[in-house]
RNA sequence: GGCGACGUAGCUCAGUUGGUAAGAGUGCUCGACUCAUAAUCGAGAGGUCGUGGGUUCAAGUCCCACCGUCGCUACCA
């Protein structure tokens, strides 16, 4: 189903005061192959990801470093634009919170949240964990410490603004019954917490410096969050000259973890609403990678580092990994076994020796020079079937889906092979001809339809088969039509597309 | 405590609004093939869909209870 529009997807800003880890790289690899589909299609498509670089942390970082925040965080952020880099990630924007149009954003959305009147100012006092960044009950405390952090906290007393979210939970509940958080269990949780009852919340904080300052009252700075979310709309040129939002919001899709689960799908429309705006179209929010059952957090142990992955198995190895192991939504299991499972049966065995025993054939029986399919080829009506199956998983965000769509036709290519057994036929008859150019063309249009996820080995086959440019300038769905293989293309025999791998010990 | 999610073949997971005798991949067993990265293909074994009730002509799919796992409530993908 072809449509020509407009795609926005995003992934949440990542705080600097993190390092980027495995499961940042899930989310935003996601984000990134999903977006990549959407180019293919041809439709208009901006992915945006970022960082998050306020708050009270990134000040006391600096302070300890010796630097200032945004020295700090010019440095950290630089180590989020570099992992992407390194992991084939193509962002259209990488935006940052301290850049001066995100701070026009801010203060243009809560001044209209404000003029609306769901912004009020009143006093708070509670302890307060730096840590945290957050007030605690005295029931929340143990022994008088930060639950968390196990630190003493402090008593603080301030003036803050509050957002009057307890207005806000008709507006909700009719906003999630439109089927915007996905998946469906995730929009339980999202009613859940609003059928608890929503309390209001603090914006806005006077002991600090580092942030958005409030419009209507210099001493105050936005509470972190609250100017976070909003990047969303800063990228699209909210609060400028060049506001794209007409074109760019109705589409829009977050995706995030379900840690964050309640400022995006709660919070986050809240706020929009409030301030007489549309709320986003799609929430898609992802359980948790595990390993060896353990959460993958930032104050966990188990780090793992993407390059950490990428150096045994290759960018597209991991990229695969992601996509096809993880389905988006439940917790998902993390394993080095699993990964070497997955990556030899479908890439190497499935994928990579579908190209070396077709490039073989096609020298040894049609003097390495490639035919055209057979317009009547049974893996035509296989194409047609894994195309649209595809097609939708993208279109759902369910990677894992999609690619077993695509897998699917591979596989019926090696069985198509087995039963027509080409290697045994006249060399340059017509029977072999024909086998394999049904053979090339499913790699022609496998080459398309891998490309979100492998980006590099998608091209490597597409070049092998003789194909000039680049697959990732196809357009769908024509590219993935039976009989766009033209004939008289040297095949070209290569190394191993993915070695097959062996379990470290 | 309150709220919520999850619990389907050894493993990882699919199962739209309840409806033809439960699916895929992987693993295992047997067989075939030898063009290919000891890769590929075929066949087979393997599940009382967590437990117990209920609604229904019909439930993995809805309702209740219970058991187990995890999360939110209370920073962070």
């Amino acid at each position: 189903m072809a449509f020509v529009g407009s795609f926005y997807i995003t992934t949440p800003i990542y705080y600097v005061n993190d390092v980027p880890h495995i499961g940042h790289a899930y989310t935003t690899i996601t984000a990134d192959a999903v977006a990549r589909w959407h180019r293919l299609l041809g439709d208009e498509t901006m992915f945006l990801t970022g960082t998050d670089e306020h708050g009270l942390k990134i000040q006391r970082s600096a302070e300890a470093n010796g630097v200032t925040p945004q020295e700090q965080a010019d440095v950290t952020s630089q180590r989020f634009r570099e992992t992407w880099a390194s992991l084939d990630v193509t962002p259209d924007q990488f935006i940052r919170t301290t850049e001066p149009r995100h701070h026009t954003a801010t203060q243009k959305l809560l001044t209209q949240i404000k003029d609306n009147g769901y912004i009020y100012k009143d006093s708070y006092a509670g302890h307060y964990c730096v840590g945290c960044e957050a007030y605690y009950n005295e029931d929340d405390l143990v022994d008088g410490n930060c639950p968390t952090h196990e630190r003493p906290v402090e008593w603080l007393e301030e003036d803050n603004y509050f957002f009057a979210l307890s207005k806000m939970e008709d507006a909700l509940r009719a906003w999630l019954d439109t089927g915007s958080v996905i998946p469906e269990g995730k929009r339980s949780e999202a009613l859940g917490i609003i059928e608890t009852g929503l309390e209001d919340v603090s914006i806005s904080r006077t002991s600090i410096d580092w942030g958005v300052r409030v419009p209507w009252d210099d001493d105050h700075v936005f509470y972190v969050w609250y100017d976070a979310l909003i990047n969303y709309l800063t990228a699209i040129g909210f609060g400028s000259e060049n506001d794209e939002l007409q074109r760019w919001w109705p589409e829009s899709h977050h995706i995030v973890g379900k840690d964050i689960l309640r400022f995006h799908c709660v919070y986050w429309p809240a706020m929009l609403i409030a301030a007489g705006m549309e709320p986003p179209k799609n929430v898609h929010v992802h359980g948790f990678l595990l390993l060896g059952g353990k959460k993958l957090s930032k104050t966990g142990l188990t780090q793992i580092a993407p390059a950490d992955l990428t150096e045994e198995f290759g960018v597209d190895g991991l990229r695969y990994h992601l996509l096809r192991d993880v389905s988006f939504g439940p917790d998902s299991d993390f394993s080095y076994e699993g990964m070497i499972s997955r990556y030899n049966t479908d890439l190497a065995n499935t994928l990579g020796n579908l190209l070396s025993r077709v490039a073989t054939v096609v020298h040894k029986k049609c003097g390495g020079v490639g035919t055209a399919p057979n317009p009547d080829s049974p893996l035509a009506e296989a194409a047609a079937e894994s195309y649209t199956a595809t097609a939708q998983g993208w279109e759902n965000i369910t990677p894992s889906i999609a690619l077993e769509a695509t897998w699917k036709l591979i596989r019926q290519t090696n069985a198509y092979l087995e039963q027509h057994e080409p290697w045994k036929m006249e060399e340059g008859s017509a029977e072999v001809h024909q086998v394999m150019g049904d053979a090339l063309e499913v790699l022609r249009i496998a080459a398309v339809l891998t490309s979100p996820g492998l980006t590099s080995s998608s091209q490597k086959i597409w070049s092998a088969i003789g194909l000039d440019g680049e697959v990732a300038d196809q357009r769908l769905p024509a590219a993935a039509g039976w009989g766009g293989y033209p004939a008289g293309l040297d095949v070209r025999k290569g190394d191993p597309l993915f070695p097959r791998l062996k379990p470290r010990e």
